[in-house]
Formats: C-alpha cells, structure tokens, sequence
DNA sequence: CGCATTTGACCCGCGC
DNA sequence: GCGCGGGTCAAATGCG
C-alpha cells in the first residue's frame, strides 16, 4: 500500500485553519501570508530593497528545504509501509493459522497471559503445552505487531474549567484505574471498552502538560463491535458522569485543536494507514482532502504550540533582519 | 440493589 | 538484586 500517495505529508506549515478547498493553494497563500507580514512589518521598519530580496531569497530556500524535507518524509512512509507488509507476509507464512491482527486481538496483558490459566488468552493457548522457543517468539512478535500496529492518539481540546478525563467517542468505556505518570503532574485515566465483554480495545486518557486543556486519549487495538452511538446523542446518552462533559459535537464550547473543522485531531503516530485515522475520527468517513488537513492541522499545531519552535522561529526571523541590517536600530 | 467509579495495593518489565 | 514506574486488580464507595 502506498500510503504517501494518500497522505500529503507535506510539512508547509499553515497557522490557523485552513479549508479544503484551500489547500491547493496553501503553499502561495503562506508566502502571501508572509509578504503580507513583512508589507507590515515594513511600515514600521524601514526596509531595504536587498534586504527583501534576502528575504525571498530566504524563504525561497526555506521552501526548498521543506520540499526536501517532504521528499524524506515520504521516502521513510514508504520504507516503513514496505517492511510492515514484509513483517505481516512472514508471520502469516510462518503461521498461517495465526488470527488476523484485525480480529481477535487479545489486550496487552504482560502478567495473566503468561502466567494464568484463565481467560480468553488461556483459551487461545491451552492446546499449546508443548511450545517451543520458536512458537514462543512467533507468539510474542504478533502481539507485538498487534500492539504496535493498533495503537492510535487521539488529541481532544476541553475546556480549562474541564477536570474530568472523558473523551466522548461513541463507544462505552469503564474506567478501571488511573495513575500519575512521571512524566506529567496530570493523571492518566485507563478504561476498557465495556459496551461488549469481548472488545479488546483499551483507552488511555491524559492532559498534555504543556496545555492542561488538551486531553490525549491512546486506543490500543480495536473494536470488534459497531460505533455504540450516533454523535448527537452522545450527550443526552448519560453514558458518561455529567461532570466530564467534553462532548465532540454538542457542545459548543469544546474547542478542538484546531477550529473550526472537525473536533478531533487525529494524531496516529503508528501507522500511517488512512483508514485508521478515520477510525479515530469517529467512524465519519473522511475523504482525503480531510485527512490531510487534518494531518497538516496537527503538525502546524503541534509545532506552533511548541514555545521551543516559535522562540527558535522568532530568533531567527528576527536574527536575520538583524543581521541584514546590523547597523541600524529598530525605528523608535 | 446493581453498576460504575475510585483508589490503594500489587504485579511485572526494565534499567542500573 | 533492587528500585522505579507503568499498568492492572479488586475492595470500598458512590449514585441512580
């Protein structure tokens, strides 16, 4: 599968939201975008006519390193999609009997699937008593693989005032425990799909620590039952504590990433199935064009939310003026 | 009363 | 071997 031709794993940056419709012409808009600042900025600074030209000059390598950078990022999608299938050809050579990672999928239960003899995964391995080292490792890898393959980020922006951790996404969960992290002073929620006893899946749900109003919620593997709900009624279900309201569609106030367009930003950082991402976007369909904006929405997002880029970015637009124009102070 | 949530205890993998 | 940290369990608790 190639998944660069369905994903445009463009990394122009665009701040702020830009349509579908618009995103052929995305590229020119950001230069526009970045003449019309530098227009302004002129007012107040002057500006010479070489210096501009620097500046295009600048921006123009700044445009071919991008598309470089495109270049790579496509390069290593297709690298990965390549070994992924090689991997799934030889486990499914190598067992032929072995579930299909979309089916069947057992949570990643580390403590009763090697040590217990109850269950489902008891179940799955009772006729095996007389495994192998062989037969261990091909039962670790697929799991692994399942593990790997399954796991998808979804990012949800709530209310401040919002304390609760419930992400509405159309299915029931029940939450079993929570836990502080190390590395984040906000708890992280677990929950299990309770909607059948035998969907796997598992939800882990945690504010960002650098905006506690950004809650990301990690599904591992998948569901093996339909959607619980349609999308409006989710919060007249009562399905979850009235006290987390953090609804998707119905309630107006809860500000995805990126506004307006859909939400939920999709952020799958292990596969680059589309179809997954569509699967973490609530079951809507979404054409291309959608997942790439949504795609695109997201690194814009996450790049602009990180203070680390904007200062580098600011030093450097700021640093090069300077450096243009050493000599000559900021206009009082 | 039944179900969901809370929360402390426990288990297990991993790094040192 | 030991400690740490993430993940899970299960008794206690709350709520409709």
């Amino acid at each position: 599968m190639d998944y660069s031709s369905l994903i445009n794993t463009s990394l122009e940056l665009k701040i702020g939201p830009v349509r579908a419709s618009d995103e052929a012409s995305a590229a020119p808009k950001l230069r526009t975008l970045a003449a019309n600042d530098f227009m302004e900025l002129e007012k107040k600074v002057p500006v010479k006519q070489e210096e501009k030209n620097a500046l295009v000059e600048e921006l123009n390598r700044v445009s071919a390193e991008n598309k470089k950078l495109t270049a790579m990022l496509t390069t290593v999608c297709e690298n990965y999609n390549a070994l992924r299938s090689q991997v799934m050809e030889y486990m499914r050579a190598k067992n032929p009997e072995m579930p299909s990672p979309d089916t069947n999928s057992s949570p990643s239960r580390k403590r009763k699937c090697e040590s217990g003899n109850n269950g489902a995964a008891a179940a799955n391995g009772s006729s095996e008593s007389s495994s192998t080292d062989e037969e261990e490792s091909l039962i670790k890898r697929p799991r692994e693989e399942k593990i790997t393959a399954k796991i998808s980020r979804v990012c949800v922006r709530t209310e401040p005032s919002d304390t609760g951790l419930i992400v509405k996404d159309g299915y029931q969960w029940r939450k079993y425990g929570q836990k502080v992290t190390r590395d984040n002073p906000c708890p992280r929620a677990y929950f299990k799909c309770s909607f059948a006893p035998s969907c796997p899946v598992k939800k882990k749900v945690q504010r960002t620590a650098e905006d506690q109003s950004v809650l990301v919620a990690t599904y591992e593997g998948e569901h093996n039952h339909p959607v619980l709900l349609p999308q409006a009624d989710q919060d007249a279900s009562g399905l979850s504590p009235s006290r987390s309201a953090t609804s998707f569609g119905s309630v107006p106030h809860s500000n995805p990433l990126t506004s307006p367009g859909p939400s939920v930003a999709a952020l799958d950082m292990t596969k680059s199935k589309p179809a997954t991402v569509s699967k973490t976007t609530l079951q809507r369909p979404k054409p291309d064009t959608e997942l790439q904006r949504l795609l695109v929405e997201q690194m814009a997002s996450s790049l602009t939310k990180d203070p680390t880029f904007t200062t580098a970015l600011a030093a450097a637009i700021s640093g090069r003026i300077l450096h243009q124009n050493p000599t000559k102070e900021w206009s009082k």
